[in-house]
DNA sequence: CAGGGACAAAATGAA
DNA sequence: TTTGTCCCTG
């Protein structure tokens, strides 16, 4: 018996058609990864295909992960022949296996958008730009949407025409390029336009891989973008066994250049193309389903396909308007403690999911409050916080000393008197030399200009360098790793500053070194040059493991291919989700809302039992309130679907300035005297003379934290506790208000300069 | 060169 | 409200 015998008729037809062109359309939830793994399984163990001579293509880490397992259920160690993996790391290992056919130095550099747009910078200096709305981030962008349109600097430059603008950006991104390539390094885009260039012009290594993929697979085809589309072609053209899945309505990644057209069209460009609808849902209730099918209805822009299920027909969606994002997070977070109490779901069953990432700062606050477990996927990366890539630059510059841009990342980190002048010295070396950074170090005899101060530092650093240069040659990974945290003096920096921060920074490190521990454990070549690459191609998703007890924070686009017994779908707002660009855009084209639409599509299908869609009336961005309306999403949505609104309102502690009075404040978080939590906010400013100031504070207050700016002879602080005061330099008037606040109001003498109010409130406990 | 203040800009999403 | 950059001073 066929092992697709375990499929529904749907999918074991998509299974079983391996001959030739085909295309999936498998609705959320329908079971595509199944059909995937599934025809994997047989092609290998009933069509006696090689492991080998299949591969499989992904857009996240952990997708192809859980791809390999799951083959590897099936068919067992045969799974770990098979060439799966994202597009970005393929394309990564085929441009350093074949770097000597391609005329690449294999150990080259992967750029984030930090390098980026460090890089861009040095060009900006180069060709004095100083122009205002002209930023290395928007030149970026228009270069990162040439390359996904495979349009390279020349072409760029004829196209540009008597565009004076678009000479320019022509001539930034031709400078931009020979700038990587000098640094031996590319950037995201680049791995893809690279590999579908060189197959272009070396057909001879293209044929290599073309004859070994008798069978190519293609996740999530909907999100591809033009080289991605041009790699599938190019590897599939010899045996035209491709199969494509997708799902139009999912595709959300347009802004990277992603185009829906690939998978509208694959009929057109395969006419021999099978194609097979996976339509039954297996996830969500009637209600859920119900739901998504009506938002989606009106997108123009598709193919067209109803999801279906056998379920039940399950709960009511809740729709719950608040007063404010605070409000909003109580109101998840309370509802997340029935649920998980009385409830009888675990944390792990439930996600709480938003548009933006800025929108976590309340969840997390309220949730942090509350003591339910949580993780966040993405917000703030563990691989882009700054003493992670710090000693990972390192790492870098070992494994590509072309790396100009990394050197120049650390070689003031920490500190050692290296400054923009002496590096400058060094860079006029290096250019009139044609050298890199790294190599005109190395020369430093050679280098004008410098003072002996600086040039003894510089070699400081050069001895730093070759020292672990020398040790990369018998050190093991992490014993490198470690090597390089002590002995650029990363760890000694962070041990003299002798702060909470400094020393979560070092555990950070030590987090990242176990990590290289165990990468050396688990890989059959575990060398620098492939961790890096690991570390570089890795998303946000991946780096969340093993927290199946927690409550999961992230945004729809993180949250695509997962689902959760219970969704929250939060700041459900126009202008915010759909987003006020896309909602700009759309009074000139009303096709620019459909993406947003197909996100709202992704958010619901999610769940699988319970949906929570929450909106508020007014939403702080930037430090100042914005009123909100709903979203249009909600009203596509049948009344009939949701149980009876909910209005959620509460009095709102912040802070209240009448007038335009602008403060700057800070918030801070610590204990007092008896080991109480206690939040404390501090206001300062530098005051205009004798202005009147007014406003509300919550009433509850601990007078011990604010002793420290009493003291200060340029501040005056106030508490609560303050009834009526008065200092040489100012008035205090401090009064009974209503409810909890109590009003507070200053009056500034001329000679004051500065002014810091304090409040507190205690944290329950 | 480093630290601090003033001021401007920011945040859609991500490999 | 937070973060980055420019400019000034010691």
């Amino acid at each position: 018996m066929s092992i697709l015998e375990q499929l529904n008729p749907a999918q074991r037809e998509a299974a079983a058609a391996t001959k030739g062109p085909v295309l999936v359309l498998a609705g959320a939830g329908s079971g595509k990864t199944r059909v995937l793994t599934y025809r994997i399984a047989h092609l290998i163990q009933e069509q006696g295909v090689a492991p080998w001579n299949i591969l499989a293509v992904t857009f996240t880490n952990k997708a192809a992960g859980e791809m390999r397992e799951r083959v590897e259920h099936l068919v067992g160690d045969l799974a770990n022949e098979i060439w799966i993996g994202t597009f970005h790391s393929i394309c990564a290992r085929l441009l350093r296996y074949e770097a000597e056919h391609f005329g690449l130095d294999r150990s080259f550099s992967i750029y984030d958008e930090d390098d980026r747009r460090a890089a861009m910078r040095r060009v900006f200096e180069a060709y004095n730009i100083n122009d205002k709305d002209l930023t290395p981030r928007s030149v970026i962008a228009q270069i990162s949407r040439a390359k996904n349109a495979m349009v390279d600097p020349m072409t760029f430059a004829s196209e540009a025409g008597q565009s004076a603008n678009k000479k320019l950006i022509a001539d930034l991104y031709t400078a931009y390029e020979a700038d990587l390539r000098r640094n031996n390094a590319l950037d995201f885009d680049d791995l893809l336009v690279e590999t579908v260039r060189q197959f272009d012009n070396h057909p001879n290594v293209l044929e290599k891989y073309q004859q070994r993929f008798h069978y190519a697979h293609v996740d999530e085809y909907q999100d591809t973008n033009r080289p991605q589309y041009m790699l599938c072609r190019q590897l599939a053209d010899h045996h035209r066994n491709l199969c494509v899945v997708g799902d139009d309505d999912q595709s959300i990644y347009q802004f990277r250049g992603a185009d829906l057209r690939n998978i509208l069209d694959f009929e057109r460009d395969y006419p021999d193309a099978q194609t097979v609808r996976l339509e039954q849902n297996y996830r969500s209730t009637k209600r859920i389903l119900e739901a998504a099918n009506q938002v989606i209805a009106n997108n123009k822009d598709r193919k067209g396909k109803a999801l279906w299920t056998d379920g039940e027909e399950g709960h009511l969606i809740e729709l719950v308007q608040c007063d404010t994002d605070r409000r909003e997070a109580r109101f998840v977070v309370e509802s997340l403690r029935q649920l998980t109490g009385s409830g009888g779901y675990a944390p792990g069953d439930a996600a709480i999911l938003y548009r933006t990432n800025a929108q976590s700062r309340a969840l997390e606050e309220e949730l942090q409050r509350s003591g339910l477990r949580y993780t966040i996927v993405g917000s703030i990366r563990f691989y882009e916080r700054r003493e992670i890539k710090d000693v990972l630059t390192y790492l870098r510059l070992l494994a590509n000393p072309a790396d100009d841009v990394g050197l120049r990342r650390i070689i003031n980190v920490p500190r050692r008197g290296i400054g923009d002048t002496s590096l400058d010295y060094v860079q006029r070396h290096a250019l009139n030399n044609g050298l890199n950074l790294f190599t005109a170090i190395g020369q430093l005899d050679f280098v004008e200009g410098l003072n002996a101060r600086a040039r003894k530092q510089i070699a400081a650093f050069r001895d730093i360098m070759e020292d672990l240069s020398a040790a990369r040659k018998t050190a093991q990974l992490a014993e490198l790793g470690q090597l390089v945290f002590e002995r650029s003096g990363y760890l000694q920096m962070l041990r003299d500053e002798n702060t909470p921060e400094a020393q979560m920074r070092e555990e950070n490190v030590e987090q990242l070194i176990a990590f290289m521990t165990e990468f050396s454990d688990t890989r059959e070549e575990a060398t620098l040059e492939a961790f890096l690459e690991e570390i570089a191609l890795m998303s946000p998703m991946d780096e969340t493991e093993g927290n199946g007890n927690a409550i999961t924070l992230m945004t729809l686009h993180s949250a695509k291919g997962l689902e959760y017994p219970v969704v929250f779908m939060c700041g459900m707002e126009e202008n915010l989700f759909p987003t006020a660009r896309s909602v700009e855009e759309s009074r000139r084209d009303p096709q620019a809302i459909e993406e947003e639409r197909r996100l709202c599509y992704v958010g619901i299908t999610r769940a699988r039992e319970r949906l929570y869609l929450t909106y508020t009336n007014r939403r702080y961005a930037y430090g100042n309130m914005i009123d909100c309306d709903p979203s249009r999403f909600l009203q596509e949505i049948p009344d009939e679907l949701f149980s009876v609104k909910r209005e959620v309102v509460d009095f709102n502690p912040r802070m209240r300035k009448p007038g335009q009075t602008r403060f700057g404040t800070s918030s801070q978080r610590e204990s007092n005297r008896s080991g109480q939590q206690v939040r404390k906010k501090v206001v300062e400013k530098k005051m205009p003379k004798g202005v009147h100031y007014e406003w509300d504070a919550p009433k509850q207050a601990s007078e011990d934290l604010f002793s420290d700016l009493v003291d200060q002879d340029d501040f005056l602080a106030v508490g609560q506790w303050v009834r009526h005061a008065s200092w040489g330099k100012g008035q205090i008037v401090a009064r009974d208000g209503q409810g909890e606040n109590m009003k507070l109001s200053i009056r500034f003498g001329p000679h004051v300069k500065k002014v810091a109010v304090a409040y507190a409130q205690l944290e329950p406990a």
